[in-house]
RNA sequence: GCUCCAGUAGCUCAGUCGGAUAGAGCAACUGCCUUCUAAGCAGUCGGUCGAAGGUUCGAGUCCUUCCUGGGGCGCCA
């Protein structure tokens, strides 16, 4: 089905054809949604731009178009408004048809327009060896949106992680691992590290502390890359203690699995890489690296500016390791379209590699190589996150925390209650006094104490929707409070949340752990991508607005429906007529149609917050039409039943937009 | 020094290829639950689109200069 925009703008072309002559055939229409209402759905304002080439007055040539025209069967007679705008508003009849049409397919009337080409999505998931930390949400969350994308849109789609699992932070913990178990190598089953946040903290302290051990960790790199089985052995399960971490949170963020192909799948082709670009001319020798010089870089001499493939040492860097990938891609993986949705501050390195990439002959015309930048997460301070520094929030305590806030009741029964002496215990300390004096800080004391019982008892509060699942004991001393917060809990959820026979306690927990999870990746995805935003809990924790609780409850509404009427949406007759009678369900109707136009622009521009922005007004547009239009109290029982087809339309669309977000629907809320 | 990105309401941000009166959300204030879930709806308040020039029928959008913030600029990734 051609989307709406579409069939007007070949209409439009058409009659410019008709008007003007075989020469306007490719003059764009300049079709585009209303600018207002009241000017009806779409607009063209070719007219206008044509007053000069045309020698006319653009009312004029908007009047000739309009004679032209045939679009009877979408829309109402077009009519010229203002300085030469020709305005269409779409008839009744044909959205009715159109919601018909797209009523009894599942893909909602979008085109699968990349289907038969194979695309990749590569983006960095967290490093081997370090903690998951705010920063790395960004390119989480939004690779595996634009992968879903591309994948809805018929692409076969390659999520790859390009992870950086070869180079110098692996030393450290290499060694450390030879150091601190050192059986690990000789038992498989000994194997039992801890988590990666502590394993890698312990081996950092080391790495600070000792030059000798910073001397045996850069030995451990060269060791890796001259391909020493022992040391290969190690650094195989550094790295499965890392993925294995990583995974949980990726599980438990819904993010689908990657292909973990980081630098040390590319390590046996860098040579390769190398002696190609050797054999095609275009590799200098500059003091003692091995060289492309760039067109259109400059260092700070004004001088062309190099890529080094080798460095004078013979290793590889990474450069060299994104080529090889590019050659890898088009050869082996045999790829159309690769997006790299990678931090903005990459921006120059991706020009470089797809120019060479060209320059090389392994990017040709018909591919499309495209980096997708990301702006950066800043802290409160305006200043980029840094995890070198420490200072980022944890991953999983913001997924913890977003749990804990993503009910009110819960939320405020948590923080009515007296943390600070169970804190106090946790923390296994005497006193506050004596844990804040050993903090390293320049602050007072006085303000030290009050920063460390903050922090404390946020913690102590985060693992209160983990205790109440059940997932990991409750320590005595927080026993009697967190008995006292479930029973309170218990009570509201009876009388707000269905607790009881439809709903047990610990599903709608889990529930409201999915809201949280969903409401911090829409905080994500709802900004434009390229823009840096200031990380704040308050922001990703919001319930209210343009988030994902405010979709996830319109859906909610809609299942509310079925499950008060004893309607099963799905067996709606499907002869049944549609009724558009009412404003708020023109407006609802023509938001529905608009779903594959959205989705075709995003194709283009890889941008996630116009999906977003989509659904926020469809869901604004259903709130409306369910406050203003009785569904199961229609009077007249066409009525109710073209309501309740415009539910369900409604309810696949967000489905199906959110799946595409990367973020599931709940039956209740 | 060179270069890339950004600057829009008190805050966070949209704004399609240049198009009609620049839009949301949050915050603040006012209404609406005996009626399909009020995580909702309706409304009020809020703007020299960083500044100045220019291009033209028309500029938040394109060009130039400047100001402010952030990123990048040879052997880290």
């Amino acid at each position: 089905m051609l989307s709406t925009i579409a069939q007007l703008r070949a209409a439009v072309q058409q009659a410019l054809i008709r008007a003007f002559g075989e020469a306007f055939a490719t003059t764009d229409p300049m079709l585009v949604s209303a600018s207002n209402p009241k000017f009806g759905d779409y607009q063209a304002n070719v007219a206008l731009s044509l007053a000069k080439p045309l020698g006319q007055a653009p009312r004029a040539i908007a009047e000739q178009l309009v004679q032209n025209l045939d679009v009877a069967e979408l829309c109402d007679p077009p009519s010229v408004a203002g300085p030469g705008f020709i305005n269409f508003s779409l008839k009744h009849s044909f959205l009715e048809e159109q919601l018909q049409a797209i009523r009894i397919d599942p893909r909602l009337g979008v085109e699968p327009l990349g289907a038969g080409k194979r695309a990749i999505v590569d983006y960095p998931s967290p490093n081997i060896a370090k903690e998951m930390h705010v920063g790395h949400l960004r390119p989480s969350v939004i690779g595996d949106c634009l992968a879903r994308i591309l994948e809805f849109l018929g692409y076969e789609t390659l999520r790859i992680s390009h992870l950086g699992d070869w180079g110098t932070p692996f030393g450290m913990l290499i060694a450390y691992l030879r150091e601190a178990y050192p059986n690990a190598l000789n038992d498989d089953s000994a194997i039992n590290l801890g988590d990666l946040a502590s394993f890698y903290r312990a081996a950092k302290r080391r790495f600070d502390e000792d030059t000798n051990f910073q001397d045996t960790a850069r030995q451990s790199v060269v060791q890796l890359q001259a391909g020493d089985p022992e040391t290969l052995k190690a650094w195989g399960i550094v790295c499965d203690l890392s993925n294995q971490t990583n995974q949980k949170i990726f599980d438990l963020m819904g993010l689908k699995p990657l292909i973990l192909r980081g630098e040390s799948f590319y390590n046996p082709f860098l040579s390769d890489v190398v002696a190609e670009l050797d054999r095609l001319g275009l590799l200098v020798e500059d003091q003692g690296a091995q060289c492309v010089f760039l067109e259109g870089f400059t260092n700070k001499e004004g001088k062309p500016l190099p890529m080094i493939v080798q460095k004078s040492d013979g290793g590889y860097n990474y450069a060299t390791t994104d080529l090889a990938a590019i050659r890898y891609r088009v050869t082996e993986d045999q790829v159309q379209r690769v997006v790299y949705p990678v931090g903005a501050e990459q921006s120059n390195h991706f020009a470089q590699i797809f120019q060479v990439g060209k320059r090389a002959g392994w990017i040709k015309e018909d591919h499309d190589f495209v980096h997708a930048p990301l702006g950066n997460v800043l802290g409160e301070d305006g200043k980029k996150l840094k995890s070198r520094s420490g200072e980022a929030a944890r991953l999983k305590d913001l997924l913890d925390e977003a749990w804990l806030r993503a009910d009110p009741d819960l939320y405020q029964l948590v923080c009515e209650q007296d943390w600070e002496a169970i804190a106090l215990v946790l923390l296994e300390e005497p006193d506050w006094e004596t844990a804040a004096a050993r903090l390293s800080s320049d602050e007072s004391l006085a303000d030290n104490v009050a920063a460390l019982k903050k922090t404390t008892i946020e913690t102590v509060q985060r693992q209160v929707p983990i205790w109440l699942m059940g997932n990991e004991p409750v320590p005595s001393v927080a026993q009697p409070v967190v008995a006292n917060i479930r029973q309170a809990l218990e009570q509201r959820w009876v009388e707000n949340r269905g607790l009881g026979a439809e709903r047990s306690f610990q599903s709608i927990l889990s529930d409201v752990q999915a809201i949280g999870i969903s409401a911090i990746k829409y905080a994500d995805l709802s900004q434009n991508r390229t823009s840096n935003y200031v990380f704040s809990y308050a922001k990703m924790l919001a319930l209210q607005g343009n988030t994902a609780p405010y979709m996830l409850y319109a859906y909610v509404r809609i299942q509310g429906i079925g499950r008060k009427g004893g309607i099963d949406f799905s067996e709606l007759d499907a002869k049944s007529p549609i009724l558009l009678k009412e404003d708020v369900e023109l407006t609802l109707a023509k938001q529905l149609l608009q779903l594959d136009e959205m989705l075709l622009m995003i194709d283009q521009d890889l941008l996630p917050n116009r999906l977003g922005q989509y659904l926020f007004e469809l869901s604004q547009k259903f709130n409306q039409f369910y406050d203003r239009c009785p569904i199961l109290q229609a009077e007249e029982e066409d009525v109710k039943t073209s309501r309740l087809i415009l539910c369900h339309l409604t309810a696949k669309t967000i489905k199906l937009g959110l799946s595409l977000l990367g973020i599931s629907v709940l039956e209740r809320m």
